[in-house]
DNA sequence: ACCTGAACACCGTTCAAGT
DNA sequence: ACCTGAACACCGTTCAAGT
């Protein structure tokens, strides 16, 4: 045998076999297994046993397969949206709101990469579904009292806020950097010349990451507004 | 002529001739150039006449340079900042710090994915003087009457914030995608069941990215603490 | 019309050698 | 002790060919 045994040798698959949705589906699985950042073409090839080029005739360039995977993703984020209560004070409202939407991302990594850290794009309906969302939120927000402006206003900064921690998190985690890490922190340096974070070396991680400190923060937030919509009505 | 002329081929240099600095050095310069993602270990030989080899002996992976650079770009980032002044009020204070961070991220964008976005490390001397510059904050809003688990949510919350922002704008500018572009978003759909963002049709960007808008979300912030303040005091 | 292996230009990293 | 070209395994993408 002169040709060593190498390869099993995919049988070639007939026409129809594959398509867009089904190498989408498996690029989300690989994804899923490693990371974002670990699906490749070759890979995904292998793993839905095709032939690399042929993930090319249904995508002509990685990024639109990434585009499409960040159009459901965004599909997704909505449908795990629940409707718009109009029950709840405005203040309470925006704080579940976006308390859920942190929740969506964390519990959803192949998600957040696609949508808040990845430089891919979504599709014009998908941008669509999204506007219509916080639409829904701005009317709410108007309904209160709060100028359009103002409203808008508010929505991004609170969206800014959620969607930093969500990275902010998401980052540290991807960094396998213990630097954080309460353990090593205490061995980084004599923590006499700082008191005040001396004392926080005891808490969860030292990053500020846990549900009391983006409730914290999200409170302060929404708190600074009621403020600005009682001003505003005063004034 | 048999080998047709190809390479200039670069003489061998000295030993002695670069060093872990010179390498640091143009890899920013290369970075600067384009972005820090067209970084490459190629193109940092060529950069500096180099043989690709020569760079592994400074550093054993390309991300140990990426982690000196970051060392570095957290430097430039605490000298950016002037000392904490004792004279201004303590909201005044918050809110000019982080304009000011904001400035200098946005200022430098090698600094601003180093530091913000890639899962690069710094050492724990950078992580030293991060923390020293933390306390020194911690301290200005102890002294204001905030707890010391309170000014650490603060200064925590108030840094997700701005970081959050630069970050989603640095990501916006890389996505080439003009999806928020306000000649596209017009285009999109009609905006007759979104009247409320139609009206913000007029806006800058309509990502919400300019200084009103961040300062809108710091004001926001820091007068939400304050009155967290108040309650703590009058509690 | 769809699927394919082989090739190309790139990347990070290693290695056996030069000086 | 330092510098190097050539090689390796990987990646994204293309192409000329199979059915």
């Amino acid at each position: 045998m002169p040709g060593a045994a190498a390869k099993p040798a995919r049988r070639r698959r007939p026409r129809g076999s594959i398509n867009a949705d089904d190498i989408v589906a498996g690029a989300f699985e690989v994804a899923r297994r490693a990371s974002l950042d670990q699906l490749s073409m070759p890979v995904l090839a292998e793993h839905l046993d095709v032939g690399v080029a042929s993930i090319y005739w249904y995508f002509l360039k990685k990024e639109d397969l990434l585009n499409r995977m960040t159009d459901l993703a965004v599909n997704r984020l909505i449908q795990a949206f629940p409707p718009v209560p109009d029950d709840l004070p405005w203040p309470e409202f925006l704080h579940d709101y976006f308390k859920r939407e942190r929740t969506i991302f964390r519990d959803d990594q192949v998600m957040c990469d696609l949508v808040l850290v990845s430089t891919s794009t979504y599709s014009k309906d998908a941008a669509r579904r999204l506007f219509e969302r916080e639409e829904s939120v701005l009317a709410r927000l108007a309904g209160a009292g709060f100028s359009a402006e103002n409203a808008f206003r508010v929505f991004n900064a609170v969206s800014v806020y959620t969607r930093g921690m969500v990275i902010h998190e998401r980052i540290l985690q991807r960094s396998k950097t213990p630097t954080l890490d309460t353990a090593r922190q205490r061995q980084i340096t004599d923590w006499s010349s700082m008191p005040l974070l001396e004392r926080m070396l005891d808490r969860h991680p030292l990053a500020g990451t846990t549900d009391e400190d983006f409730e914290f923060g999200l409170a302060g937030l929404v708190s600074g507004f009621e403020t600005l919509l009682r001003e505003q009505e005063a004034g």
